[in-house]
DNA sequence: GCAAGTACGCACTAAATAGTGCGTACTTAC
DNA sequence: GTAAGTACGCACTATTTAGTGCGTACTTGC
């Protein structure tokens, strides 16, 4: 979100994963398209007014799909798009990497 | 740094990547080892402060190393360590799916 | 001897981001 | 009828992060 010109293609890519939460965010809807409430239990720490945030972010680059259904106690559910499944698999190896680096922190921990 | 405990690998992950500068950084040294105003130079807009700071947070992490020679015109080289380099290739798919959504938008914005 | 380059440090300010607390209109469960 | 869940919005504050401006100790080039 804004900080374009981009200067290389991982510059691009990191403004789109930028805010605290939306890894988290795209982590969970790669396995299931969510609604609000469940949404904010898989991402344990979120408030609601950031979540609602994020995910109008997330939502503005295409890389989530909002459907709101009009019931009376309101449903909204959240999925990635084609573009947010292209993302998660390209982070996928950053994801291996880094547990990895978890790996090897918690042995330095014990160790 | 210091968002312990992670919730998965990605988060682990993003937590070294953060930080305006940082991928840049990190893209920069994958080309060659660098010193501190070649640094500057190739990441254009950080400040001394700025990327001094960035710097001192991926030693720490040991994604970079630093090299410092006792010379009078001081001389201080940056260069990517073992970790830092297969954090670079893990960033590969990220830098070509942000590569594509550079040329997306280009397009949008032309089209 | 004066500016510029070397690689920063420090005190301070600005900007960006996240969090708090409360309100909505309605429904189901107890 | 009271609490809890649904999916938020709004005003405000706190926290985090980045930027500004200046100083250092020394050397080379003009």
């Amino acid at each position: 979100m804004g900080r374009q010109p981009y200067v290389c293609g991982l510059d691009a890519a990191v403004d789109v994963i930028d805010g605290k939460w939306k890894v988290l965010i795209i982590w969970a809807l790669n396995h299931q398209r969510c609604r609000f409430g469940e949404l904010r239990r898989l991402v344990p720490g979120v408030t609601e007014k950031v979540l609602t945030q994020q995910l109008r972010e997330l939502e503005a680059d295409g890389i989530v799909h909002r459907e709101s259904y009009d019931v009376k106690p309101p449903k909204v559910e959240y999925s990635l798009t084609g573009l947010g499944d292209e993302l998660n698999t390209a982070l996928g190896p950053l994801g291996a990497w880094g547990k990895r680096r978890m790996a090897a922190l918690e042995d330095a921990e014990q160790g």
